[in-house]
DNA sequence: AGGCCCGCTTGATAAATGTCAACTTTGCGA
DNA sequence: TCGCAAAGTTGACATTTATCAAGCGGGCCT
């Protein structure tokens, strides 16, 4: 692995106040691999051989079920994902397949248990990695149980605009997927974006603008403890 | 607190690796306290002032929005609930209340953090902790993303028997909460018990009778990935 | 024992969401 | 530039789920 990318995920928060030969220990056995588009990079119920680190490029986390297929999260530069399975050495939740084409490091698992079982510096980070994860879940599953689809639509542009910043932006993912990450069919988020308009969205394509930001976040109530990624 | 509350404490998995003096000092600040039924413990937003360890007893994890309420999680003995907020001392998720008379531990998460900083072992626990519950609201939310009502009864039910070891067995909480932990109105639930009847279930009051296991399974296609706790 | 409260059930109805099929639009490669 | 494939949209309809109102029934207090 170049220099480049071991600075590259040295920088990350998981891996930045970690002993350096610790850290040297961890990227040793690693490699950075180019993936192209729709590529599955991992099937749940695998055992969790790497810990992947996104270097660029986005990939898509989901789960399958008797026939039916959901998407659980994106990942996008520069994170690291499944590392729950990879700590407790047990199989993956879900699949993993990149969107575009993408850059990722693998490091084995097996490394990232030793490493984590002797720098405390690490263990700590992955302590706030986790439960930064976690609370992001218990998030989805508020959404998912107290909001309607529409109302989930409606909260999820109010994060895109502040995430941007600006009213007006484009979607960033298709919006089959969007309309999947959202727990609704492509037809229903069709609807869903219609019936948005009345409260201040306009769509065209995947360009959004929010003409109407007072309505808009008084129709949807966005809530810190649901919406904010940041806490 | 007495000695055989610390030593209740001690035993659970999250405590028993780390060093006594820091258990010690864990235990300095914490005080145990009985509650009465249905008494409001922790209200979602208010920083995370304890770890709460439940003695006995039981609790629910609720969550509130827009004048909605969903049950996440009951917590039973001997378990924390609140971990992640406690490490990274961030607001509360979750509102917490008693469902019974409940005896609770309450360790100052600010101890919690030092100690965690300092105990390797400690910090190791956390890891495996934060993990487990991870990847518990991950199956929970492949639950609801994938799964009818119907599907998520009857894999409850499957879950139940499975804890249980028998296919006779009687709700472990009441009708009206557990509709609200699977995400379906009471009167759903209802519904669903009688749309179960023709797949192997008998139901009476809260007494539960799966008669026809193979048929049950069948219908509800458990799959470890969402539905087994321990993994 | 009587009566009341509360949880549960049931039926009727409405709302939310999914399915299917047809059509339109878009992006891309020949 | 044309034409195709895939994504998106729309309408009709089916299914799932919620809501509302009424009634049932057990537990519990007096």
């Amino acid at each position: 692995m170049s220099e480049d990318y071991k600075q590259e995920i040295r920088n990350l928060e998981l891996f930045t106040a970690m002993d350096e030969a610790n850290f040297r220990a961890l990227v040793r056995g690693a490699y950075v691999q180019n993936f192209p588009p729709r590529i599955d990079l991992i099937h749940e119920n695998d055992p969790p051989d790497f810990l992947h680190v996104i270097l660029s490029g986005s990939v898509d986390l989901f789960s399958v079920w008797n026939g039916r297929e959901t998407s659980m999260a994106t990942v996008r530069p520069v994170s690291t994902f499944i590392l729950a399975a990879s700590v407790r050495n047990l199989p993956y939740l879900m699949s993993a397949r990149t969107l575009e084409k993408s850059r990722i490091a693998l490091i084995p698992s097996q490394d990232v248990r030793e490493v984590f079982a002797r720098d405390s510096a690490f263990a700590q980070a992955i302590v706030a990695e986790l439960a930064q994860c976690y609370r992001s879940v218990v998030k989805n599953a508020k959404d998912l149980k107290l909001r309607t689809s529409f109302e989930r639509l409606a909260n999820y542009l109010l994060r895109q605009q502040e995430r941007t910043g600006d009213v007006a932006f484009d979607l960033a993912m298709e919006k089959r997927r969007l309309a999947s990450f959202l727990g609704m069919t492509p037809e229903n988020l069709s609807r869903a974006f219609k019936g948005l308009e009345p409260h201040g969205v306009k769509v065209d394509g995947s360009r959004i603008v929010i003409c109407d930001l007072a309505e808009l976040t008084r129709y949807a109530k966005p809530n810190p403890l649901i919406d904010d990624y940041a806490t």
